[in-house]
DNA sequence: CTAGACCAAATAATCGATTTTTTATCCAAA
DNA sequence: TTTGGATAAAAAATCGATTATTTGGTCTAG
């Protein structure tokens, strides 16, 4: 009846660029590792090119580095760059929020409380981790969303693909997990409330916890032979080629 | 006698990246301009598959817009935008300021005076326009180098680069100007006073009246013919298409 | 032995041609 | 006049092959 939805022009470009980005946040690299272009145009089905493109994109991102001749290296988990990033969320969603309570509108706030309501009902669903993950990142962007500032979103949506590939690789904790989750309730209740001061705070506690989980990434079992070699701790273990 | 540098590796995508960065920025392009691939291989001199790599990471960086099966297009200018641009800059160069005047250490006094003697050398010759953009550049970067967050870092270039657009295109204002070259100098003064908060309150100015000069960039002159249409104001006239 | 020079294999970068999609043009029907 | 649709031209995206550079191994001179 009405019109035809065109199917939207999806490019292998544009499809490779997608799939690699999700598999890089998701840690399916090992970090540090080069890519062999060779092999992705193989694991990935597309050609050269498009490939190409992706890659040259995703290092102007930050979830590659790009050496000239020498191809394309999938960044070092370091801890002294999750502190980073994480203090940068904390400054930067911190700004976003507060502005995001003076501005937002009733229909903000009603898209916040449908974001909250379909992360709570992930939160109860443990075995669709995927869709939790899609949620709960469309939750924050909700939260900060009326902000006002096109390129405060776009630092911070990089900033959380960055944090997220250290989340990722961490062990579970289900207790932290249970108050970050119930933090996501409490977030809204104070923007409703526009309490821009409260709602500030509790959003730096609520990464300062995230990033705590986030650095269980560096916490792997050495083995017996690593631990002799005297010195090195367990964030180098990530951080080594 | 030492060590023969080699010569860095400059692939033809990474140099066709820097020029039509420089470019952009210094706005040799239209903005709102639909840029025709061809015509590019052309005007530069390169081959496809670099130029396309290129244009895929200024897309990523900004100062592209790309849009599936319809290949780049010049962002357009528009108030909101600057207004945007400007005010992040303030955030978090303000932000940086701080960091780095709390731990900047000796050897970054010096090279802050080095920069800002350069600077102001080169304020003295009018003539030497790109050479005092660079020089210019190199002093704000310098001047929050230690702020110890390479992201922080990260985003303030890019919306140096974003704001240059702007500025780039507005007419010189040879009073303001003077005003901005002095700040400079006490921008220094201030930093190695470790004065914080004079220091912030500074840049802030500073910034402000570097917008109000890019503000500029959106006084176009119209001619009669446009002035008939009503409504169209001279920030539209850069806007359109 | 070890540092350097040389070569061969592997990989990155680039080119030229082909395929796909969009955009512009023309014509017929309402 | 418009509107819709077919078609030609232009442009974007992709492919397959070629060229340039790096990497890793081997040999030789010191």
């Amino acid at each position: 009846m009405g019109i035809f939805e065109r199917k939207e022009g999806v490019t292998a470009s544009s499809w490779i660029y997608d799939t690699l980005r999700q598999d890089l946040v998701n840690g399916r690299f090992t970090a540090g590792e080069k890519l062999a272009i060779s092999a992705l145009k193989e694991r990935y089905g597309v050609g050269l090119s498009p490939l190409r493109e992706a890659l040259n994109r995703l290092a102007a991102y930050g979830l590659l580095i790009q050496e000239n001749q020498r191809g394309f290296r999938v960044p070092r988990l370091a801890r002294d760059e999750l502190d980073d990033i994480a203090d940068m969320r904390r400054e930067l969603e911190g700004m976003a929020l507060e502005r995001a309570i003076q501005r937002g509108d009733a229909e903000w706030e009603s898209e916040l409380l449908a974001a909250a309501h379909r992360l709570k009902r992930a939160d109860e669903a443990p075995e669709m981790e995927e869709e939790w993950e899609r949620l709960h990142m469309r939750f924050h962007r909700t939260l900060v969303a009326p902000c006002g500032s096109a390129w405060l979103l776009r630092f911070i949506e990089q900033l959380h693909d960055q944090f997220d590939r250290y989340r990722r690789l961490a062990p579970g904790e289900p207790e932290v997990r249970r108050v970050l989750d119930a933090q996501h309730g409490e977030l809204v209740e104070l923007a409703l409330a526009r309490d821009v001061k409260g709602a500030r705070t509790l959003m730096d506690d609520h990464i300062q916890r995230s990033y705590e989980v986030a650095l269980g990434s560096f916490a792997r079992e050495l083995d017996p032979a690593d631990r002799q070699q005297a010195g090195v701790g367990s964030a180098d273990l990530l951080s080594r080629r």
